[in-house]
RNA sequence: GCCCCCGUAGCUCAGCCGGAUAGAGCAAGCGACUUCUAAUCGCUAGGCCGCAGGUUCGAGUCCUGCCGGGGGCGCCA
């Protein structure tokens, strides 16, 4: 294109057509020169010597036909070229679609991250398979991609230390370990409400009002209740402090509660068959976050926001308001806002404003955690990306936390390069609101297990398979379900679920797409254990002519290595999930229409791509975390 | 108040760095299983791409404003 041009700086695109639409599989187009001389001189002065460029002897045993219409030259490609780009996969086998653009490259993906004593809820579900996913994409890129589930293991743990001594006598004996730290979460939300509700108490539904009564028995007034949650929080800081500072008992007591918890994720990351390199505690990087804030405040980057700061901004604010820069509100809000932060340890930022390390009190908060995590994390693996999988809840906080890190020289401007990669969250079918915690909690080990009891029913009634290859194709199947309904959209959107009844949300499941696409590679290996041989290789093909509908299930798959470079530069799963729906969508049309094993012979280069198709299926599955089960 | 996300078929969503007649799936209707397993396939129907301007040869896509929906803004995590 350069030489016909006669300049260098031409550039195009190439975009895969549908042959049997616009008869040709590619359509060219020099963008540079469309752009520069519009379209109508584009059409008449350059489509032709294009057109005529692309059909010439260079690229003859490439191009089969060149057409133009409009700004676009179409090109025809020969059949020949399809069939050695299957013969390429097929060599390749489980290694097509890995690539080495990311060659070099030290990767920790931080995700799951759950809350000890918290219940798992869908965000942390969405963050494990998000996260998940991106980390096999990386790893596919050639990445070394280290996975680190951060166990949120310190903070608010003042509550639940002294509420398991206050709370003691109170609890239901039917609560196991996991279940008691639960209800202290439980009892602490619900003084937190009852508190905010004030004097009317209107907020608190009868539940509330049960464990108020339960383990409030002496408070029934709201001025006795707020009384009661002061004392409580005052001595459940004190916990903290205590637990900060090494004391032997809270440390005992603490890590007896972080086991318990533990071994209730456990269940879950088996349900998903989710195995974490690194499960570290947040409390691990308590010592080196207070090391850094030491030294930052040692030299002066950090340090002690005095009431006589905050004055002189409020000053600059009067001043403002005198000037009608901003109003009277703005000015009262950010008064609040900057007389809240006296006393504690602040890093100023590049935008102006605080990041908040270290409480008044001098106790750590996550702030202090996540910056020693960085800095650990730095020695330990040297990283080149650190990407953080949590909602979007905590944008703020990560945006804030980045520039601090940089602040604070515990990474320059560009190493390493620091992600959020944020999702939306669940919500109630019916009303598009979003569902507490509480409320999405139930269920996500409970949702899968009745997937999986669901899928069992309907393998059942297939035939031939053995009990246990029952289960893990119904294993498989909700797992692919469950993964394929959450990652197919765009991850940013919030994915409704409908509650109470579990049916609805499991044949949604079903129709997600995840079994269909499993389906297919099954198909597809069916074909090839029926044939019971190697495929023929492309030299012992004959003569041949490709159907429109086999050479758009080629190109297809021939652009699979693409969607998965870009799915990892973009950190979007739902770019390799739709491509494999699209993939299994013109496989089982092309299944349908076109026989491979017919009356005792077989047509060696459908055979050849039925090979392609349930390679790139089962790869791309693979990096979805679901594996193919041998029987369906 | 500040900030973020979303608005495309009845529903759930794709739609690339702006490019051909805006696409899937579900739901609805019709048709196809002695077959390489029908968890499938084929066909039909369904659209002021929220509204109004602007940029452009060309806008669902970019810019501005408006309307509507959801969310975030702790010395919690």
């Amino acid at each position: 294109m350069r030489r016909h041009s006669g300049r260098a700086d031409v550039t195009w695109e190439v975009d895969f057509l549908d042959r049997s639409k616009f008869g040709a599989d590619v359509a060219v187009r020099l963008t540079g020169l469309l752009q520069e001389y519009g379209a109508k001189e584009y059409i008449g002065s350059h489509v032709p010597w294009i057109a005529e460029a692309l059909a010439g002897p260079e690229l003859a045993d490439l191009v089969a036909e060149v057409t133009y219409k409009g700004i676009y030259v179409n090109v025809r490609l020969v059949d020949h070229w399809f069939l050695a780009g299957v013969q390429s996969v097929i060599d390749l086998a489980e290694r097509f679609g890995q690539n080495d653009t990311r060659c070099g490259r030290a990767q920790i993906v931080d995700y799951s991250s759950p809350n000890v004593a918290k219940v798992l809820h869908a965000g942390h579900f969405r963050s494990t398979m998000i996260g998940h996913v991106l980390g096999n994409l990386y790893e596919a890129c050639g990445a070394i991609v280290y996975r680190v589930n951060h166990i949120n293991d310190f903070g608010g743990f003042g509550f639940i230390l002294e509420g398991f001594r206050r709370f003691g006598p109170y609890f239901p004996g039917s609560l196991g370990d996991n279940g008691l730290l639960l209800e202290i979460y439980a009892i602490r939300r619900t003084m937190e409400r009852a508190v905010a509700a004030g004097e009317s108490l209107a907020a608190v539904d009868e539940g509330e009002r049960e464990i108020l009564a339960r383990y409030f028995p002496g408070a029934s007034t709201a001025d006795e209740l707020r009384a009661a949650y002061e004392k409580f929080v005052g001595a459940a800081d004190e916990r903290f402090q205590k637990l900060e500072e090494g004391d032997a008992d809270e440390v005992a007591l603490w890590r007896r509660m972080v086991e318990w918890s533990l071994a209730d994720f456990q269940s879950f990351y088996q349900a998903l068959d989710i195995d974490i390199d690194f499960v570290i505690g947040e409390s691990f990087y308590l010592d080196a976050g207070n090391f850094v804030v030491d030294e930052a405040i040692g030299n002066g980057i950090a340090f002690e926001l005095t009431k006589q700061q905050v004055c002189e901004e409020v000053a600059e604010l009067d001043r403002a308001v005198a000037a009608e820069e901003i109003t009277a509100q703005v000015r009262d809000k950010s008064v609040a806002l900057l007389e809240k932060d006296i006393g504690a340890i602040v890093v100023p930022l590049p935008d102006g404003e605080r990041f908040v390390v270290r409480r008044s009190d001098g106790r750590s908060i996550y702030a202090t955690r996540d910056i020693g995590a960085i800095k650990l994390r730095r020695e330990i693996f040297d990283p080149t990306d650190i990407t953080y999988v949590v909602g979007q809840e905590q944008r703020v906080h990560f945006t804030r936390l980045f520039q601090a890190a940089r602040v604070l020289g515990l990474a320059t401007a560009t190493m390493p390069t620091f992600k959020h990669i944020y999702f939306g969250f669940y919500v109630d079918a019916d009303t598009g609101r979003k569902l507490s915690s509480r409320e999405s909690v139930a269920g996500v080990t409970e949702l899968l297990a009745a997937a999986v009891r669901h899928f069992r029913a309907r393998s059942a009634e297939g035939g031939a398979m053995t009990e246990q290859e029952l289960d893990e194709a119904a294993q498989q199947l909700a797992v692919g379900s469950v993964v394929f309904n959450d990652l197919k959209r765009d991850m940013k959107g919030s994915v409704s679920i409908a509650r109470g009844d579990l049916a609805p949300i499991i044949t949604d499941f079903e129709k997600s797409g995840g079994p269909y696409v499993v389906y297919s590679a099954c198909r597809a290996r069916a074909i090839l254990r029926k044939y019971g041989k190697p495929v023929p290789h492309l030299s012992e093909i004959g003569p041949f002519e490709l159907s429109d509908q086999e050479a758009l299930l080629i190109s297809r798959i021939l652009e699979f290595p693409d969607k998965v470079i870009k799915a990892a530069d973009e950190d979007n799963p739902s770019i390799l999930v739709r491509h494999l729906l699209d993939i299994a969508g013109v496989y089982n049309s092309y299944y349908a229409s076109a026989p491979v094993l017919e009356r005792g012979t077989a047509n060696k280069s459908r055979l050849m791509i039925t090979r392609a198709a349930q390679l790139v299926l089962t790869n791309g599955l693979s990096l979805c975390h679901v594996e193919c089960p041998p029987k369906i």
